[in-house]
DNA sequence: AGCGGATATGTTAGCGTTAACATTCGGAGT
DNA sequence: ACTCCGAATGTTAACGCTAACATATCCGCT
């Protein structure tokens, strides 16, 4: 391994001048003459020398660093939010200081003192589902985004996935295809996500001026909830011609469970499921059509925002960003 | 927000003391009186002091933070290696910067700089597929720790899931439970995943003194292969009672497909998948038997090498995890 | 020749912290 | 009373870098 690294005085002194021309050489500033730029360059570069972004940041009190803190990030949702903002940071300059509290309050508070310790510039905080949460904001002296999982004060900036339009894109495209008997099967309705959904679906319904085919099935957010769903439904409500369910896990064991009963989908009943889960949603025969929350657009916009609110540009609110309806076959025209 | 953060300084003379009294009282050091020390750590409390860790870093050369490199951690085995490395950092006071290079290695070696610019105490490299990658550790003077993808160069310190012995359990599980006809389906022939699991096959067959039945079959990582493959497997070979699959994608195809088939599993045929990816293994009918290659533990148990080559006791070479297996209804004893 | 001004280079303070060393202060021992 | 010692506290120099300011150099102009 190398020994000690090189500081800008090696490189001052292997260039023959001061540490204040090497530093201006080195960050491109205009009174330094073009041979001694040149000098210092390549002394720079004959030591492979890296400016120490610790005394940088000292200096100057930015330390183009972000925490990133996740509720879950072993969570299904977690990690695209993630990716879309190490994408939109990594882009540039900035690096990403990641945390994961497991859920647990104790250890986010521990994360978020060890985060402010290392100065950071700002704070991402990646929720694990659209429920809101509680607020790190107050007297934090950075600026703070939330993604997925909206803070519970208004006055903070949170990015989430506008479920409400995600459910009325499916309920229109299936109006649109002419089902007319359309059932709702989701998750436990404690969850945000899924009562959003179900408004969506009224909301939908209540416009084209059709009645919803039964109750909404509350249940789980599993492959076998969906069976169990489908098993009830085709025996209470052999009418029905499409069926929204709250999730691709869901979805996937509601069209295996049809298909076991010897109904066709999408010509019979066609699905829609939720989340656009690939390993789920492309592999079920048929493939599903199914909402995509774009959560790694989610992720990058909330790092853009932070980037902004870093600069002074804050836009305090809940912010819904878009879904959008990823069409397959099972919803294939029934023409 | 917050005004100027609060410095030790603040601290000392809140308290009336020096600056070098109140860094001794935060430090817990000897040479303080007690009631001295109270005086301080009521000021640090007052003013929500938290010392600085570039200022800290900058004095000592330790910056109690580590980078943490993947090729592409929207992959399915990134993420797990990276929660339990994280876990093992987090756990005590390191702090994880976080890289994902998309497979580039362009970006890979702007990541590199940065993360060497920010001074970081360690590094783990996170690889995509355990095919052996390109060494970054020469000349980098920082410790340098590989999860599940190898450093081509055998001084560097690596951790990967044993393919060979977890392909070994499979089927000497299978061959427990009496099977005697046993194929092998797989993924590209291109991932060493795929050829280690090969090469167990072999040797427990061998040891077990039976041929395998037909020719390995190699194809891609999907349920759809795994369809595939049942198809042209009951009819070329409807004597097999026992198929070892290379993953669960293929596994779940495999039986769904026998299922289809109106064969039976595992009565009839009796499978094994590998990964342990839960919303497959768990979720198809019958839930898989499967290998779980312990990623997380993996990515702790790297990240614990990682600081134990921070403080100079390296272990390097290939160091293969055990991995285990978890038996569930697609083998279930057909007594 | 002497001066002003532009250009290039050097000197130094300071960011927040810690460690090494210096100082002060009581009290015990002679 | 004086020294000596240890405990408690204070002063200062780093760590590596940048920005503000100071100095040097050279040129053309009056």
């Amino acid at each position: 391994m190398a020994g000690r690294r090189a500081t800008i005085n090696d490189v001052a002194s292997l260039a023959g001048v001061s540490i204040a021309t090497a530093s201006k050489a080195l960050n491109g500033r205009q009174d330094v003459r073009a041979s001694t730029r040149q000098r210092v360059l390549a002394a720079a570069e004959e030591l492979s020398f890296q400016p120490n972004a610790l005394a940088r940041g000292l200096l100057s009190g930015q330390t183009r660093t972000v925490g990133l803190l996740t509720s879950d990030s072993a969570g299904r949702f977690g990690i695209p939010v993630l990716l879309g903002a190490e994408d939109a940071f990594g882009a540039g300059e900035m690096a990403v200081l990641l945390c994961d509290a497991r859920g647990d309050a104790i250890r986010e508070q521990h994360h978020l003192r060890a985060l402010l310790s290392r100065r950071v510039d700002g704070l991402i905080v990646v929720g694990e589902s659209t429920n809101l949460r509680p607020s790190v904001s107050r007297d934090l002296g950075v600026p703070v985004v939330y993604a997925y999982g909206p803070s519970d004060d208004p006055e903070d900036v949170s990015f989430v996935p506008d479920d409400v339009g995600g459910a009325v894109m499916a309920v229109n495209h299936l109006i649109a295809l002419g089902r007319r008997r359309i059932a709702h099967v989701t998750g436990p309705e404690h969850y945000k996500a899924a009562r959003d959904r179900v408004a969506g679906v009224e909301l939908a319904l209540s416009e084209a001026g059709l009645e919803q085919a039964g109750e909404t099935l509350w249940g789980a957010w599993s492959q076998r909830w969906g069976r169990h769903a489908a098993e009830m439904l085709l025996m209470a409500q052999p009418e029905i011609d499409a069926v929204f369910c709250g999730s691709d896990q869901v979805a996937a064991g509601f069209v295996e469970a049809v298909r076991e009963r010897g109904r066709r989908v999408p010509d019979d009943i066609a699905v829609i499921g939720y989340d656009n889960w690939e390993v789920l949603s492309t592999e079920t025969r048929p493939a599903l059509t199914t909402v995509d929350m774009n959560l790694e657009l989610l992720g990058r916009t909330a790092a853009q925002h932070l980037f902004a609110a870093i600069d002074g540009r804050a836009t305090p609110g809940v912010h819904r960003m878009p879904c959008q309806l990823v069409i397959r076959d099972s919803t294939a025209s029934s023409a």
